[in-house]
DNA sequence: CTTTAATTTTATCCTTTGGTAAAATATATC
DNA sequence: GATATATTTTACCAAAGGATAAAATTAAAG
């Protein structure tokens, strides 16, 4: 769906041991591991990959790129892992697919803020998405996190060409509303970061939520309360 | 300091290969490896322990517990791996003394909320020392996060218990502003929850903040426009 | 049923990684 | 400056981890 660009090198400074990110392409369409000239995949061919993704997204989600290992992952996938590695052949490749997967649903939410309507109403359904999103997918919202945390070694030219474009266009109706006087005289790309952050936090750091509340986003009732009290804060601050 | 709790054990499911927290301390104050009976630290003896201490820091903030090597961090504290064991003697202990030095600082900032003051001054107090703390140690802010996201296997009995008490005593706080009707009606967990994830925010996720904005906390302008456009937003929002 | 192709398992390889032992060097103390 | 102690270096080791080869098994096609 989304057009990615090729991954650039050395992001971080050390990067030794991550062979990661040497150029190659986050490919956009064809998941598969072989060139797209082969036939349709099997049954099994797809249940398996989808085992091993989610197997992957959770333990990438734990422990970034580096701190996952392919036993791991196996082990969650139910197979051995020189059965994972036949579908796909590296970890690199695995982790490049996880990440496409997550990057495809992340993007989305960004998708929608349409300046006819009423900051209101529209900020107020782009913060249920981005929350809601918490709620689904809190495993790719941690891979995620680990992989900007780490340094986005390998998202660093999604973040600098694909999203920053998109979040430039957000930003552009925001201050259309500003400016209309429809909301409050706030800076456009801190208000997005203050949504991203708070609605991420819950997913990133449930562990420290339910130490902390004992609660968690898969409780409806919970996500509910605090989908509402982020709005309110967040919308108080905003509207005029 | 602070009197942290020994370490529970298995906090995750899978922690095969973490061979951390079989129910040690993470002691308190002598950061020393050996017994505390012998003589104090040689001046060599601090400067590199701090110097190691320091590297690790980096290396986990990128990597986590598990993706970070002692030849990474051995290197970046420019000496050889045996040298740098001499000093701790394990990665697990080297991992515990640098969580422990930041858990010094981050848990301080949470000790000041005073009822007796306006809400407005205490908390617009308090959000300044979360964004300082961002400021100034955002690598400490990335180590916490990277525990955290992988499910908090050392720190869990600490969120459980120091933490949450700590946690429960501001919202008491807050709670009574709110039924004074000082502030509109928040939750106070919520509102804690809230503004944690923006201020770290910038810190755990500078990196895509840089990407976006092309700006970070190091810039004086740019802390100060953050600083002040969290703190307009947020106290608007729960201020009457 | 065969025959062929796809999938899984077993055995193995090489590198990385956390950690040790002991020799070598530097530092401090008398 | 000799002696004891602290620090650093060099040489290793065993286990973990990513990856491959090839045999064994299973599924699909005819």
């Amino acid at each position: 769906m989304i057009p990615l660009p090729p991954i650039a090198d050395r992001t971080l400074e050390n990067m030794t041991p991550m062979t990661l990110n040497q150029g190659f392409p986050l490919p956009a369409e064809p998941d598969t591991d072989r060139a797209g000239e082969k036939r349709r995949d099997s049954r099994i061919q797809v249940r398996n990959r989808e085992k091993i993704l989610d197997a992957a997204t959770e333990i990438f989600s734990m422990y970034g790129y580096r701190g996952a290992t392919l036993d791991q992952i196996a082990e969650r996938a139910a197979m051995s892992k020189p059965n994972l590695l036949y579908y796909f052949s590296s970890k690199e490749k695995l982790y490049l697919a996880v990440l496409r997967d997550i990057l495809e649903i992340w993007l989305q939410p960004l998708k929608e803020l349409d300046e006819r309507e009423s900051p209101e109403r529209e900020i107020s359904a782009y913060i249920d998405q981005k929350i809601r999103f918490s709620q689904l997918y809190p495993t790719a919202s941690r891979v995620f996190a680990n992989e900007i945390v780490a340094g986005a070694p390998v998202l660093k030219p999604v973040l600098d060409s694909y999203l920053r474009d998109i979040v430039k266009k957000k930003a552009r109706v925001i201050r259309k509303w500003v400016k209309r006087g429809e909301l409050a005289d706030v800076d456009p790309y801190h208000l997005i970061m203050m949504i991203w952050a708070v609605t991420q936090h819950y997913a990133d750091f449930a562990v420290q939520i339910d130490s902390l509340l004992g609660k968690s986003l898969d409780d409806g009732r919970f996500y509910n309360q605090t989908r509402k009290h982020i709005k309110r804060i967040l919308m108080r601050g905003i509207l005029k």
